[in-house]
DNA sequence: GCAAAAGTGTTTCGTTTACACCCATGC
DNA sequence: GCATGGGTGTAAACGAAACACTTTTGC
C-alpha cells in the first residue's frame, strides 16, 4: 500500500499529503451561575479572522492528544480553568465555517462554580457573559451556544446538573434557582423542596448550631428571578443588539455593577450577593456517594 | 498573514501543509429490528487496515461537503441506505485508533425498517448482524456501537424511536417487543396498550372491515422475546466467541435460519415471521402530525 | 376443547400539584 | 408591625402498576 503523506523537513510547508486534509479544532463552552444569570466564558480573539470579535476559548487539536485532551488544554492556556468534567457537544463541520481553510471543530461544554476563578496569561481577554446579552460571536458560535443550551436543558432532566453551578455549602432556594433560569420555568417552592431532599443527594451542611452572625450573612437567597428567554440563535443576538446597539458597548450584564472583571477574585458567595430580608436558608452540601450513584444509574433527576 | 497550505499540482503529495494535519472519516451505525432482534449493519473490509474484518460503513469525508453529508454519501455507496434521518453520535479521536496515519472519525446513527433492502455495488459484502452476536470489528468500532447502543436506550425514552424501525403497519405488540428488547425490560401488554393510545401517536389502519383471509395471516405477533443482554464492550465480543469461536463460523444469528443474505429482498413482514397461535392483532400506522409534534416538542415519550 | 395471544375494564397505589399555616429576619 | 422569604404539613388530582374477564385463533 502507498504511503499517502511524507514529511519534508525544513520546507515551508513540509507536511505533504496524496489527498486534501483538513483542520480539526475544538472548542469549549463553560457555564457558569453567578448574579441569578446563567453565564458562558468568552476570550477576544486577538488575530484574524474575527479578530476582535468574542469567541469560546479553543484551537487546534494537537497529533499527540485526543479531543478531549485537546479540548482541556486549549482551556487552561487560555482561562487557567480545568473543569472537573466535560462532555462532547458535537462537530461542527459546515463548509465554510472558517475563512482560512477548511476547519471542523469539536465542540464541548462544562459547568463550573463561579469561584473558579479566571487567572491565565491571557485573562485579560475572558470573561464572563450572560447567556441572553450576549456580544456577537466569531465563527459559527452561536450556533454552537445553541447547541450547548439545548444540551444543558436536556442533561438537567437526567444529571444533578446544577451542583456543579454551585460552591460547596448552598442553600435550596438556591438551587431551585438555577433550574428555574435554565429551564425557563417557576417550581413551587416547598415541592421542590420536598423532592430534592426526599432523593437524598443533599445532606445538611452545618447540623451543630455553631452558627456566628457573619456566617449567617452570606447565606441569604438572592431575589427571584425572571425566567430565562429561550435562546433561540436570533433571539440571543437580538437581545445584545436591543440592549447595547453599538458593538464597542461594554455593558454586556443586565445589572452593569454585576459586571466582574477577570482579575477581580469572584466570591464564592456571588450566588448570594443580592439579599433580601427573610428567614435564612439552611445551607446543604452535595451527598457524593448518592450523586456518583446517580450520575452513572442515568435514572431521571427530574423537576 | 502567511498562508499555511499550499497545492502543488502533480507532485506526488500535493496538498502541503505548514502544519501537521490529521484526517477525517465518518461511520455509520445502522439499526433495524428483525426476527425479534435488534440487529445493525456491517461491511467486510476489503482493503487494509483489518482486511476481512467487519466494520460500520463509513470513509474519508470530502472538502465540499460537510459531516452528515459524507457520512450519508458514504453509506449509500457502501450499502444503497438512505436513511430519512441520521443523528451525530460523537467524535472518536484517540491517537492511534488507525494504524495508517492520524484519524479521526465522526460517527452517526440512524434507524431503518427492515424492508430497506440493500442492493449497492459493494452489497455482498455488507450484512444484518443481531447486537448480542457480533463478529469481531475493525478499529475502536465495538466502542463506536457501545456509545449507539447507550445512545438508543436514552433517545427511546424521548422519542417515538420504535416506529423507525417497523413498516407502514404494524401492531401494537410489535411495538411492544421492540422497547423491550432494545430497554432489556417486559412491559405489562395491556398497560403498554393504553398508554400508548392515549399517546394520540397511532392511528388505525384497517378501520373498515375489508378483511381477507391472507391479509390476516401477516398480522400475528412473533414469539415473546427474551429481553436483549447489557451490550458493554466485552460482553458483545464474548457472546460472539462463547457462539462462534472461529473468527471463519458464519452463523452469526442465534437462530441459524434468521440469518438473512443480503441479496434476498427482505420480506416487509420479518418482524411477524413467526406466528404462534393466537388472537390477530390489530394494525395501526403513525400518526404522522402527532409524531412530528412530539418529535421537535422534546417531551417524554416514556416506557 | 385447549392453549396462546389479544382487547377491554377496574382497583390500588404512589407521586405530583396546589394550597394553608407558621417561623425568622430586616427595616 | 410588616413585608419578605423559608420550613412544615395536608388534601385533591393525576397517572402508573397490578390484575380479572372475555374474545379469537390454531391445533
Amino acid at each position: 500500500m502507498a504511503k499517502n503523506w511524507t514529511y519534508v523537513p525544513g520546507a515551508e510547508y513540509p507536511w505533504q499529503y496524496r489527498y486534501e486534509h483538513m483542520a480539526v479544532t475544538t472548542d469549549c463552552v463553560i457555564f457558569t451561575f453567578e448574579d441569578r444569570q446563567l453565564k458562558v466564558l468568552l476570550i477576544r480573539r486577538g488575530g484574524e479572522p474575527y479578530k476582535g470579535q468574542w469567541a469560546f476559548p479553543g484551537g487546534f487539536l494537537k497529533m499527540n492528544e485526543n479531543a478531549k485532551e485537546g479540548a482541556l488544554r486549549e482551556l487552561r492556556e487560555e482561562t487557567s480553568l480545568t473543569p472537573s468534567a466535560i462532555e462532547q457537544l458535537g462537530v461542527f463541520s459546515d463548509v465554510n465555517r472558517d475563512p482560512r481553510e477548511r476547519v471542523i471543530t469539536i465542540a464541548w461544554y462544562a459547568l463550573v462554580r463561579p469561584s473558579d476563578v479566571l487567572g491565565g496569561d491571557d485573562a485579560d481577554e475572558a470573561r464572563w457573559f450572560p447567556v441572553n446579552n450576549l456580544p456577537p460571536l466569531a465563527f459559527d458560535h452561536s450556533q454552537i451556544l445553541n447547541a450547548a443550551m439545548e444540551r444543558l436543558r436536556r442533561d438537567i432532566h437526567f444529571q444533578p446538573v446544577g451542583f456543579d453551578l454551585l460552591g460547596e455549602e448552598f442553600s435550596i432556594p438556591e438551587l431551585q434557582a438555577i433550574y428555574e433560569a435554565i429551564l425557563g420555568v417557576k417550581f413551587d417552592r416547598r415541592n421542590f423542596q420536598r423532592k430534592i431532599l426526599s432523593s437524598g443527594i443533599l445532606e445538611e451542611a452545618a447540623p451543630e448550631p455553631h452558627v456566628d452572625e457573619s456566617c449567617l450573612k452570606l447565606c441569604r437567597m438572592p431575589a427571584p428571578i425572571e425566567p430565562m428567554p429561550y435562546a433561540g440563535a436570533n433571539s440571543i443576538v437580538d437581545a445584545h443588539l436591543d440592549a447595547a446597539p453599538t458593538p464597542k458597548a461594554r455593558t454586556f450584564d443586565a445589572a452593569p455593577e454585576a459586571s466582574i472583571d477577570t482579575k477581580s477574585n469572584a466570591s464564592p458567595d456571588a450566588t448570594r450577593a443580592k439579599s433580601r430580608p427573610g428567614r435564612i436558608a439552611s445551607l446543604f452540601r452535595l451527598n457524593k456517594t448518592r450523586y456518583d450513584q446517580m450520575k452513572d444509574s442515568g435514572d431521571k433527576f427530574e423537576f
